[in-house]
DNA sequence: AATTAGCGTTTCAATAAGTGAAATACAGAT
DNA sequence: ATCTGTATTTCACTTATTGAAACGCTAATT
C-alpha cells in the first residue's frame, strides 16, 4: 500500500487542493491545512509555483494559470460535461423534465454546463452556459454547500416565476463540484412528486463522481 | 535558484500535464513525454491516480476529476476569464464590435466563455456558455490549432451568414487554451479591415496567458 | 508456430533527495 | 520594549525516490 505513494507529490498535491479550496492562502495556513511543516510547505509551494500551478502575490498563494489551463481542458474534452449526460439522459427519461448541470462561476453566479431539454411539450428551456444567480436558486443553495439532510433542495417560484427547481449536489470528497438539477413547470408537480424526483436527483448526483461499483477492482 | 524545486513533484506535474494535453496516454507515451524511466513514471502517476488527478480505464491515464474540480474553481473564481475580459474590453473599445473568448468543449463543439458585447446598434450577439461547432468556425479552426502564420483567422459568412469572425489563439506555451474573436456584421466590414482587426485580435489574445510586462511586479 | 516488439509491472540495491528542528529576520500587536 | 506570528534559510539525518533489469503479457511479424 505505501509503495502506490509518493508522499513528497501526494503533500503538493494537498498544498494545491489547499491552495484552490480557498482561493488565496498564507503559507502558515496552507502548512496547517496539509499539516506540514512551514519549510516544507514553502519548498512544496515553489514548486508548484514555479510549474505554473499557483501564483504569488503579496497576499498569499492562489491558483496559478496551469491549474486552468489543465482544468479547461479536462472540463472542456469530456470529464464532469460526458459523465453528467448520462445522469442528465436519465433523469430526463424518468421525468420527461428539463434537467441542468451547473458549476459556480464568478461572482455569486453559477453557469450551466451541460444542458438536457426535457419531453413534455411546456417545459422550461436554458441554454449551455447561461449564468444563473446562485442566490435564490436551487443549484445555487446547492453550490453554496446549503443541502439539507435529505440530500436536494426544492425551490418553488425561486428566481423564475412559475417553475419548480429541483437540484442535488455533486460531490468530490466533501467538496461540491457541481449541481444537478430538475426544472419542472410549477403548475405541473406537488409538494410529493417534487421529492420523489428530488430523491432521484440526489442519487444521480451522487453517481457522477463516485461511479458506481465496478469490477475492476484496485486490487494492486 | 534551482534548489527551490522538487524534483519528484515537478515530475508529477510535468506527467500531470502530458496527461491533461494529450486527453488520453498510455503509461509509456506519458513517460516519454516528460522524459522518464516507466517505472518511475508508473509510481507517479500512481499517486496521481490516488489523489484523483488522473484515472485509468483500460485505454491508459486520462486527466481525473480533481483536475476539473480545481480548474473549475479557479476558472471561475477568476484567471482566465477575468483576464480575458480585460482583453475582450479593449477590443470592444477599439472595434466596436462583440468580441467574445471561446473555449474547446466536447465533440467538435466549443462554448463562448466570456462575452463583450459590441457598442453598435447592429451587432452580433450570442451568450455565455453557448456552444457553437468548430468546424467551419474562425474560433474553431483556432482551438483545433491551424491557425495560419499571420496569427489570426477570418471565416465570412461561414456557420452564420451575413458575419464575419476573426479569431486568434489564447496560448500556453506551445497548446491553444482558448480562442479570442470578434464577431462582425459582414456588410460592413472590408478585407483589409478584417485584418486589421486580426492583427489586433492577435495581439490581444497573445497578451492573456503571458501577461505584459507591468509595473506591479513579483519582487520577491 | 515461433519470433519479435512493445507494453505494464515488480523488484531491489544505491544514493540522491526530501525532511523538519532550529535559527534568523521581520512586522504588527500589547 | 516585549511578545507572537509569519516567511525564510540552513543543515545533518536518513528516508524515500530512483532506474536498470527481469518478468509476464498481448499483438504483430516472420
Amino acid at each position: 500500500m505505501a509503495d502506490t505513494s509518493t508522499r513528497t507529490v501526494e503533500r503538493a498535491l494537498l498544498l494545491l487542493g489547499a491552495v484552490c479550496d480557498r482561493g488565496r492562502v498564507s503559507l502558515a495556513e496552507a502548512a496547517r491545512d496539509a499539516e506540514l511543516s512551514a519549510s516544507t510547505a514553502l519548498r512544496l509551494l515553489r514548486t508548484l509555483e514555479a510549474t505554473g500551478f499557483v501564483r504569488k502575490d503579496d497576499a498569499g498563494y492562489r491558483p496559478g494559470m496551469r491549474v486552468v489551463q489543465l482544468g479547461a481542458q479536462a472540463l472542456s474534452h469530456e470529464s464532469l460535461v460526458s459523465l453528467a449526460e448520462d445522469a442528465l439522459e436519465r433523469l430526463v427519461g424518468k421525468t420527461g423534465e428539463s434537467t441542468y448541470l451547473n458549476v459556480p462561476s464568478h461572482d455569486g453566479h453559477g453557469i450551466y454546463l451541460a444542458v438536457k431539454e426535457g419531453t413534455h411539450s411546456v417545459r422550461h428551456t436554458s441554454w449551455v452556459g447561461r449564468s444563473i444567480p446562485l442566490d435564490g436558486s436551487a443549484a445555487g443553495q446547492v453550490l453554496a454547500g446549503r443541502t439539507p439532510g435529505a440530500g436536494y433542495v426544492i425551490v418553488r417560484n425561486g428566481i423564475e416565476p412559475d417553475v419548480t427547481a429541483i437540484a442535488a449536489p455533486v460531490m468530490t470528497g466533501d467538496r461540491v463540484t457541481a449541481a444537478l438539477s430538475v426544472v419542472v413547470p410549477s403548475y405541473r408537480i406537488s409538494e410529493s412528486q417534487a421529492k420523489t424526483i428530488g430523491m432521484l436527483v440526489a442519487a444521480e448526483a451522487a453517481g457522477i463522481l463516485n461511479p458506481a461499483p465496478m469490477s475492476t477492482g484496485d486490487t494492486a
